[in-house]
Formats: structure tokens, sequence, C-alpha cells
DNA sequence: CAGAATTGCGCAATCGATTGCATTTTTATT
DNA sequence: AATAAAAATGCAATCGATTGCGCAATTCTG
């Protein structure tokens, strides 16, 4: 039997308790000094931070968020990790939530009304300190997001908000987007501007159109509704679209479309029928996938900060987890017009 | 003063305590009713679980985590969450993981050595049950890694690997993925192949050249050192290095590039260049990025199978934890061709 | 130098769930 | 009916860190 085993392999971690022995002195004492409490002396505190650093002492989160009933951890729920919009704002909640010294936990939808109740529940569960969330398209009843107003666990909703619910939320100025695409194409000297919506039930597509008309609207061209063809926005639609808009009688000679997708399969079309773009026809999408910025002829577009999105969703989440019952605020961000290949006819001198 | 409230809103969480309390049992019969324990009668278990539904009773993770140390989490650390390949393979850890009742923690290196040891150490500290990570391409040392092992914490790399460290592996077959590529090449009638390679410390990118090697080998073609260009696989490196081969006395009429990026930003200076893809140069990349699809001409690459990696590595890490102290594997996941436009000269018919 | 003020530290309860062992209750056996 | 066996439940310690309160030691004050 040998006590005092110099530090090795021993079965269980070290915990305050074993450093208060080996030092002769209380837990609460060693607990004290690590947490620098200014009621423990400089000098046992030093010892006391020397032996736990020796001993290989690493605190018990576990042991701490349960008496502290905070669990320094905060949930994100998206419908596809894997989408580069989500990915990004994944990115900027983990960064900001590292620094301030949170765990991220993440989980997704799959955009399954079901399954998003699942994780959200799982969450809840697991004592997440705050959520920030895009709900799945699907989503019907908000029960689940319900239930964390209830226990007054903070919320942040981003990109795909719940309006009945009172809340921190996020979203990305979609009206001005639109606007400003429009603009940007007038300014080119296109004169008749198309425009591919999205479902107009999701307020994010209807915002953009929006933004189209009143960019009409303000530069004096009257808003001509056989130029707007509503979709799902997929790759086919896009081709579709620009079909039924070449088809009329008077064609546009640019095209405002819902996002990038349907962007690029518009042009691959238009460059299939030798249609030149953007001498014959300007094109910008929205949204700023990675691909828009490579393909040939790069495709302008609007940027959505995701990343920024993720910093400010964490910041807001933070910031009310730390002084709860502040009231709610929506943070609009700024899109950003960029300007490339497929819509500019007039190059910069 | 008023006992017995209806279920309606209370300062606390319902704990087992305050159904054994309510129904005159003890809190050790209520946590085992809970858990089915066969030891308690089904009668005072259907009590016990029809209470705690009414009061709205959920278990405290955090406390059972504590007893039982055990998180039910596990960790994945990649070097950039917004990365198309490690967004995916997060993806595939989430859905596996979910599925056996296991929370994931994400944290992200960027690449960064000292951010990776405090990302880990983070989950260390907070007794993640295993870990994932791909390790950044900065990290010299291994010790934060170690501390796992040493404790008998479940490891599992993906991609990034380290080779002296024992533990479950997954990895792409990137010499296959080399040999594939340079293979298709040569089908398709090119005679002097180049390639440009990622830093050759790194398994995979040694591991492709030596496919490369070994396909021009097999085809009779002397392997020609001065048509490998080695670089860290930034878009300028493709410049420089497409440009460096023509250069040569001798240029190639192909080129394997070690990914997407350069395969792309090469294909660029190319056609700048007025050299036409495929028929003057054959171009194919790595990874299969999602532009790489739409990008004109679109780019032939290697599909690395990320979503499947994921889930391996979550299978893989859930079965050292449930069972230990098996022996390790290292996976070793195929590789796909995907012939595009960029590298075919020969149309099938 | 006595008494007050300050400083340094320990006791013991707490967070909520789990579990080995002991105890009580019920059922079976002769 | 008495005892053995089996079933059901309770006691109390445990996981590791935190903290209000109280006691003891030290320093200060007049």
């Amino acid at each position: 039997m040998c006590f005092n085993q110099p530090i090795m392999h021993r079965k269980t971690e070290p915990t305050i308790h074993d450093i208060a022995r080996e030092l002769k002195v209380s837990a609460s004492t060693v607990s004290r000094a690590l947490q620098n409490n200014p009621r423990i002396s400089e000098k046992t505190r030093n010892t006391i931070k020397e032996l736990a650093d020796a001993m290989g002492y690493r605190p018990n989160t576990l042991a701490s968020n349960l008496r502290n009933k905070k669990s320094n951890t905060i949930g994100i729920v998206v419908p596809l990790i894997n989408r580069h919009f989500f990915s990004s704002v994944i990115s900027g909640v983990e960064e900001v939530a590292f620094k301030a010294g949170y765990t991220v936990v993440i989980s997704q939808s799959n955009d399954l009304a079901n399954k998003e109740v699942a994780v959200v529940q799982s969450m809840f569960a697991n004592r997440v300190d705050g959520l920030i969330i895009s709900i799945a398209m699907e989503s019907k009843s908000y029960d689940h997001l319900k239930m964390f107003k209830k226990k007054n666990i903070p919320l942040v909703f981003f990109d795909r908000v719940v309006p009945e619910i009172e809340a921190d939320k996020i979203v990305v100025d979609d009206y001005m987007g639109g606007f400003r695409v429009t603009q940007h194409l007038i300014d080119q000297g296109y004169q008749r501007i198309g425009h591919m919506a999205g479902p107009l039930s999701l307020m994010t597509y209807s915002d953009r159109k929006n933004g189209y008309i009143a960019a009409l609207k303000q530069n004096g061209i009257d808003y001509d509704e056989s130029l707007v063809v509503t979709s799902r926005l997929i790759s086919e639609s896009g081709v579709e679209a620009v079909q039924q808009l070449l088809d009329l009688p008077n064609p546009p000679d640019a095209i405002f479309c819902g996002n990038d997708t349907t962007a690029l399969s518009s042009m691959i079309y238009l460059r299939d029928k030798g249609i030149r773009i953007p001498e014959d026809m300007g094109i910008v999408g929205f949204s700023n996938e990675p691909f828009s910025r490579v393909v040939s002829p790069s495709i302008s577009t609007i940027a959505q900060p995701a990343f920024l999105m993720g910093q400010k969703a964490a910041e807001l989440l933070l910031n009310q987890i730390e002084h709860k019952g502040k009231s709610y605020q929506t943070l609009v961000l700024p899109t950003e017009l960029i300007v490339r290949e497929s819509s500019e006819r007039k190059k910069n001198i």
C-alpha cells in the first residue's frame, strides 16, 4: 500500500476535496481560492492554485452547473446544418459564444416539424440557457417554443421567425435588398425589369418583391404584373420563368431572380439560347451563394450577412441570459449589393 | 397563503422530491419508477408517472449526468464549421448522435493551433463522453488530445488524422482518388499530366500524389517531377502553379489539381490565356465542392462522402463509448470520380 | 492593553438524481 | 400459525462545487 503517490495515473479526477485534504484546508477555501474570492488570503490562494495545477485539477462543470442552475450552454437549431447560410450563422454563433465561455449545442430539424419538436424538447431537457432557432418550413404549432417562454428561457429567432411569439428576432432587410437590386438594374440602363418571386406567404419573398415594386415606382416606371413570375425558386423554376418571360409580347431586358439558384439556371438557359449576359439581358440573384462568385459570368447578388447574423444572435441571446426581462428587439441587418458581371453593362471608369 | 396550488406558474421546476412528497413515497422510489426499475410495483409506478406528467416534471440531466459521470454528449471540433465538407460531416454526426440520444456540442478551431487547444480543453472540462475531430492544419503538439487518451475518453479522427495517436480514424481513400483521377485523364487521351499537390506533410495530400504516381506507372508513363507543384492550394496557388507549369519546356496537357479551388482558379487563368478546356488542357479537381458542378465548364472532381463520414464517425465513437477498450480501426471510405466537362475530351457515344 | 474591527477560514446545507444496502410488507410454504 | 422467501420501498451516502453564516485569529484604536 502506498499513500502519497506521485502525480501519476489515478483512477479518478482530482476534485477540490482532494486538494483540500492535501493542504489541510476546507473544500470551501479551495473553491473560493480558485475563484479569486477576496476572502481568501493571497498566500493560501497561491498555494492552492499551485497544487491544483500540479495535480492537474480541472473543475467539473457538471457539478458547478448543477449547483448554479445554469448550464453555460446555448442551443442552436437550424433546418439543415449542411447549408452554407446556416453553417455560416452557426459559425458566427460559435465564435461569440465561445469567447463568452458558453458551449454551443447543435441540432437540425431537417425542415420537419416533428423533428424540430423533438430536438427542441431535448435541448429543453438538457437545460440550455437559451435557444437560437430558425424554424422549420413546415412548422405549424409552436407549443414547443412557447415552453421556453413559459420557463423564461431566452429565445432568439433568426431568418425564419415566428411573428406570434415575443422574442428577439433577427432578419435581413429583404425589402431594401429588393429595392437595391432593382435600382442597380435601372442604373445600369435596363428598361424593363422582370422579377422571379418566391412563395409570397413567406415574408422574406414578399418583402423582396415589395422592394422591387417600390424601386420601380420611385424611378417612375410602371409596375407591370406580367413581368413577375412566382414559383418555389428551385432550379427548374428558373428555366420555366425565363421561358414565360421571353414569350411575352414585350419581354424584359433584365431579371431580378429571387435567389441565386434560379439566377444560375436562367443564365444557363439564356446562354444556350444565344442571349448574351449582361449585354442583352441583365441578371441579379439573391443570397450570395458561394457559387455565384465563381460561375461565369459571375452573378450579381445580394449578400446576406450570415456570419454577422450568427454573432448578433449570440450577442442578443447572451444579453437576455445575463439581464433577463429586458424588452425584445427585432434586428434588421442590412443587405449588401454585390455587383458582378451578370449585370454590369456600364463598366466603371 | 395557499397550499396545493393548481398546476400553474411555480418558481422552480418540480423534482423527484416534489413528486415523492406529494405521493408520500421516497425519492428513490420515484427515481426508480421513472426508470422502469422492476423493483417498483406496476401500480405505484403508474401513479408516479401520472403525477410526474401532471406536474410537468422533466428530469434534470445535469444532476443525472453528475451522478452518473456521463454527459451523454459528444463533441465535434472542425477547422471551420462554415465549410461545406465539414458542415456535411457535422450534419451526419448530428443525425446519428441524436437518434442514439446524444447531444452534439460543436466548436471550430479556425485552423489555429491554440484555439484548437482551447476548445478541446473546454470540451474536456465539460466532460464530453467522446470527441470527433479533424485537426487544425497548424497543430504541432497533441498533448491536448493525449489528455483524452489518458482519461480513456474515446476519440475519433476524421479527414485530418494524427498518426501517432491510437484511435479510430476515418479517412477517404485519397490514394485511390488520385489514382482514379489520373487514370481517367489518361483514358481521355491526355499525354502529359501535371499535378498540383498540397502540403505533403498531410497524409491526405501525399496519398493523392502517390495515387497519381502509381497510375502513371501502371500506364507506363514516366514520372516527371517537374510536373508536380506543391503549394497550400489556395486560389492564388493555382494561378502560380499553372504559370509555372506552362513555362516548362514541355508543358502538360492536363492538370490534376489538389482541390477544386485551385482547379477553378487555374481554369479561369487558362481561359483568359485563350487555352480551351478540355480541348487544349484537361482539368480535374478534388472534393466536389458545390461550385464545381455549376461553374462553366463544370469541373471533374472526386466526391468525398462527407455526410457518410460523419455518420460513420459517430457510429464508431458511440461504439467506443458503449463498449470501451475495443481495438481501434481505421475506416477508409471510397471516393467517387465525377466526370464533368473540364476533362471530358472524348464524348461518350 | 482591553475591546472593537477586520480578516481568514470552516461547517454544513444545497443543487437533483442515483444506488447499495437495510427494512418493511406481502406472499408462499409446510 | 409460524417461518421462509420474495417483493416493494426507504435510508442515507454520493457525484463535485458553491455559499450563507459563524467562529477564530489577527490587527487596530484610544
